[in-house]
RNA sequence: GCGAGCGUAGCCAAGUGGUUAAGGCAGUGGUUUGUGGUACCACCAUUCGCGGGUUCGAACCCGUCGUUCGCCCCA
């Protein structure tokens, strides 16, 4: 074929599938603003050096999946691979810690990775994310993963199960760390592959591996959170102590890994089987040290991203896609009725309705044909007769019922219009 | 980056070397020239992602691209 296709890993979202996201993006902006959460939004390209300072060098997600160029002048540019990293930077360069107090920021749009596409994973796709700024609180930890539940359970979203770790300060990773290389240094030969190369690059990685074997050796290593320290415990107690109370379920997982360099203490992941290999709809956790290595005031912070396309492929799976949102399907025939039926039209889009006009000048048969596939509860009728006087048919599509009206009079029947129209679509519902 | 499967109409597909490429849904026209949902009839791929070769002959072989699944990793 001659034609220019959509670039590999990237998906143009139609209209159909539209109305699911601009659902979901309602749904979260309601929520996130009734806890004073304010939408912030960066660039989608920023300089690479961000992503190689904030996100870590050594991650999979530097050193191999990011889209990064030279500019015309010569930079080196990264089309952006996570939202953290550039809010921070927004957060540090516009000053918003001297606003005292704690920035409660969320954002969504589109990032982008350099991987091999499949389900649940593309090479642009999109996250609506949050970032609290500025406490240390457990509170902070409990509010941003309430908020999570709230606009998973708002959005119809059933069955996820929380993973929750600690992955302590820095201090407590790397002694943890050290316990970890010398433990599995002892069976060595006995891991994967993989898992061998990862023995000194990233051993917490071995602790989710999925050879059998290495998993039997990996349920002795020992766990990290008996390496936390008391201030890292007293911490990771208080936030599950919390989100029992606030009655979200969660399992302690000590093997949850997240990818990322700048993560500290808290750890979570919503999961979902429906996913398959990509089972993680949100993640995220505290990050008490990304704001100082991006060059700001030392600022504890915590957040989350949600993968949209994840969310809309399980929405998909877990429920019946919606129909059609038309009110009214006009059809009219004759050159002065069709252009009366336009003005009819308008008028009533105008007073609230949906209304599609047919345009295709056929036979009443055809469009009465069409008006019936639209789904529409009702339609509007205007052929030559009616032109001529000056009114119009009304015909409901459900019973068959049908009435005369003078268009003068239809503007004062439009709220008894609304009231029968929403009366069928929830009949039809049904 | 590695391994495996799959690409036939708008969608779901049968066909795995032999002449004219099943079927269903959707669409268009008609039976029904101003009134829908049912029914019936007709039409709807000179061509099987793209490119190339082999063969008397290719959707079927090869290459490539895309996609799906798994690994790695992640939302």
């Amino acid at each position: 074929m001659g034609f220019i296709q959509a670039s590999r890993g990237t998906r143009d979202i139609l209209p159909e599938e539209v109305a699911t996201w601009q659902r979901i993006e309602a749904i979260a902006q309601a929520i996130l603003t009734h806890s004073a959460y304010r939408e912030i939004r960066t660039p989608i390209f920023e300089q690479t050096e961000l992503f190689e300072r904030g996100i870590g060098e050594a991650t999979d997600v530097v050193g191999k999946e990011m889209y990064t160029f030279q500019d015309r002048g010569d930079r080196s540019i990264t089309l952006r691979p996570e939202g953290t990293a550039g809010a921070v930077r927004a957060y540090i360069e516009h000053k918003l810690h001297a606003q005292g107090g704690v920035q409660r920021l969320w954002y969504t749009g589109p990032m982008f990775r350099y991987e091999r596409p499949q389900a649940g994973r593309q090479r642009q796709f999109h996250q609506l994310g949050v970032e609290v700024l500025g406490s240390a609180d457990p509170r902070a930890d409990a509010e941003v993963i309430a908020l999570a539940a709230d606009i998973l359970r708002e959005v119809g979203i059933q069955g996820w199960t929380l993973s929750l770790n600690s992955v302590g300060t820095k201090a407590d990773r790397q002694h943890y760390r050290d316990a970890l290389v010398r433990y599995f240094e002892q069976y060595a030969n006995d891991l994967d592959p993989d898992s061998q190369d990862r023995l000194h690059r990233n051993p917490l990685r071995i602790l989710d591996s999925k050879d059998p074997k290495t998993q039997a050796i990996a349920k002795e290593a020992p766990s990290i959170l008996d390496y936390l320290s008391d201030l890292s415990k007293t911490h990771f107690d208080r936030v599950q102590e919390l989100l029992q109370r606030l009655d979200i379920p969660f399992v302690i997982n000590p093997c949850l890994v997240r990818g990322l360099d700048y993560y500290t203490h808290t750890a979570f992941e919503f999961q979902l089987e429906e996913l398959g290999a990509q089972s993680t709809v949100c993640g995220g956790g505290r990050y008490d040290g990304l704001v100082t290595e991006l060059g700001g005031p030392d600022t504890p912070a915590i957040g989350w991203a949600i993968g949209l396309e994840r969310l809309v492929m399980i929405l998909q799976q877990q429920s019946e896609t919606a129909s059609t949102d038309i009110d009214i399907y006009c059809a009219s025939r004759g050159v002065e009725a069709e252009a009366q039926a336009l003005q009819v039209s308008r008028a009533l889009q105008q007073a609230g309705l949906a209304v599609e006009v047919d345009l295709s000048g056929s036979a009443f048969g055809k469009q009465m044909k069409r008006a019936d596939r639209s789904g529409a509860p009702l339609c509007l009728i205007l052929g030559d007769e009616e032109a001529q006087n000056r009114t119009l048919q009304l015909k409901w599509l459900g019973s068959g019922e049908q009435e005369v009206l003078p268009q003068s009079a239809l503007i004062e029947r439009i709220s008894d219009l609304k009231k029968k129209i929403i009366l069928s679509k929830l009949a039809k519902r049904v």
